[in-house]
DNA sequence: CCGGTCTCTGAAACCGGTTGCAGAGACCGG
DNA sequence: CCGGTCTCTGCAACCGGTTTCAGAGACCGG
């Protein structure tokens, strides 16, 4: 592996020349330049980051947290996250925290002392904890805001008070929704919106749950939905598949009988019968923000603040007018 | 952040004896141990990995790249990867090459410079350029064999054929497989396995694809499956979900008019009326087991060979006796 | 022609660990 | 009692970059 003093002595440069060729090109004389990036080329030299990480304090990567991975949900994001960190020439280091608060803080203690920052998503830790760590290393919080961290918010709890009114707006009047994990901060956030939503047309919303986000607990869930709901909104689309496989298993039509729609949006929700209603939430530009976000905390560029990245609603099959409506 | 100076500082020894402590407790004396252990557990010291990364020239950073992880099926292969990283005080450096040829060598090639050794899920690069990779840094293969580098496998081709051979059993003859993408290795030793499965009891395989292993796919494939085929194996879980769904759309009864079986075994299968026959891989385990062959390889411990890991057959509803048959 | 500013370059000191080498004692057998 | 080995420790070099500081020339206006 070719060293920066190789690239000098290849060039007729001392070291000092040589690094500053690489990162301040302004501060280096033009044909000097050239000289040093034609010896670097022919040596193909790529800097030591260990070596670089040791002065600067900057190791060039980002931590990423991700409670699980088994739902897709999670995939774009990190996809995102890895193209944004790509543009600056970093990397991304990943942990799964499977929803487990001391796995997370213990993942997210490993991590920091290698990352420049980290990425958390979703976090089961609490807000005191979260606070901690910020002032400890640059963080930015993906769909769960805590005070003024900076964070990104898939904007969901205005896309279900906007599935609300496309519901009410059909006709729909007592309209259930599904909740999602336990302490749920976006669940908490989603709840709220479709009340005050429902409330605006002065129907009911009917709260199930909390309920793990699973297909299972969505087939469950449909022998607890109340007789009189003529719509159901599922905190996410496993939840959504399995109401869906349940109310067919109880021969209830849908959207004849009931309408259903999903929070958000796995591309499996427009293949099933009826394609299923749903919540479109870019996921993937979250994760790219969110690292993006991080090197301008990083560098202070940037004020605090949390960002809120719309979603929309993407009508599909599953919903209806209510049974006894006549339009 | 307290460095090794001041914990040598504050326990009264050398830098060198400091250091000793921590890497090579053998060489120093009992108390003066003691000392220095005592002295960096008070300071809260932790080595600075960029440093020890320079002279050492490990980084303790582990390269994971994976075609995607919009399939959960890589969703365990991470954690288990994780899990065995964190076991040797490793990290994990992730990377996602969408199938495409080109962006996988590219992030091989970025993360190699900053990782001890790389672990490759399912590549779709060439043998050459693999081997040419393996021979510049540790390289672990999961669920590919390029001839003697190391690899993890899954042994779904031994499980393809243990499921050819329950149909077989079950008294099926004519059987049709679905394959996945073109050009997958995974695919190809399936279906030879399969092939031969059959003909041991003087069956047919019918075989369809290549396919993108999707759900549409699945759902798609319906109309290509021969008339006289009686039972089918999908290549992985999707495609014999969405081939479930053509299949019931189409008015075509499982078990009854033909029995359906899938390689890989989402828990989504389980869910499904019927619940689908599949086999079941042991792919978290592939993951801890690549992470822990890559370190062995990465300190010449072990010989570079391939491992077979065992799959089982999960038998559900939706694999029964062909329609014509009588026992 | 001269002092001053400006541009460019190099020597050397770091960053925070690891390790080769040598020296100081302790301990041993003869 | 003495030379040799063995155990433990410290000095200092080193890994491969970055950065401070100072010096060498070029260039300028007066």
């Amino acid at each position: 592996m070719a060293t920066l003093a190789d690239v000098a002595r290849e060039a007729g440069v001392s070291k000092a020349t040589a690094s500053r060729a690489m990162m301040r090109p302004d501060m280096v004389a033009a044909p000097t330049l050239a000289r040093v990036r034609s010896a670097a080329e022919r040596l193909g030299f790529h800097p030591n980051r260990a070596a670089r990480a040791l002065t600067t304090g900057r190791t060039g990567m980002v931590g990423l947290i991700v409670p699980t991975l088994a739902n897709p949900f999670f995939s774009p994001l990190v996809l995102g996250a890895q193209r944004a960190a790509e543009e600056t020439d970093g990397h991304l280091l990943i942990g799964v925290s499977e929803y487990d608060a001391a796995r997370e803080a213990a993942l997210a203690e490993r991590i920091c002392e290698q990352a420049d920052g980290l990425v958390m998503v979703a976090p089961v830790g609490s807000d005191r904890e979260l606070r901690a760590r910020a002032r400890h290393r640059p963080l930015v919080l993906v769909d769960r805001g805590v005070g003024r961290l900076p964070a990104v918010v898939l904007d969901t709890p205005s896309g279900t008070a906007e599935l609300v009114r496309h519901l009410t707006g059909l006709g729909h009047r007592e309209i259930a929704y599904v909740s999602g994990p336990r302490g749920s901060w976006a669940d908490a956030a989603r709840r709220t919106a479709a009340e005050e939503a429902v409330g605006e047309s002065g129907g009911r919303l009917h709260t199930l749950g909390p309920l793990p986000p699973t297909y299972d607990a969505g087939t469950g869930a449909v022998g607890e939905l109340p007789r009189r709901a003529t719509a159901v909104i599922a905190y996410n689309s496993y939840l959504a598949l399995g109401l869906l496989h349940g109310l067919a298993a109880a021969g209830i039509r849908v959207p004849e009988d009931i309408s259903l729609a999903a929070v958000d949006d796995l591309t499996a929700l427009g293949a099933t019968t009826p394609p299923v209603t749903a919540l479109q939430v870019p996921v993937e530009e979250a994760g790219a923000l969110a690292v993006s976000r991080l090197v301008e905390v990083g560098s202070g560029t940037r004020k605090t603040a949390a960002t809120r990245l719309p979603t929309r609603v993407q009508v599909r099959a599953s919903t209806a007018p209510p049974p006894s409506h006549t339009n």
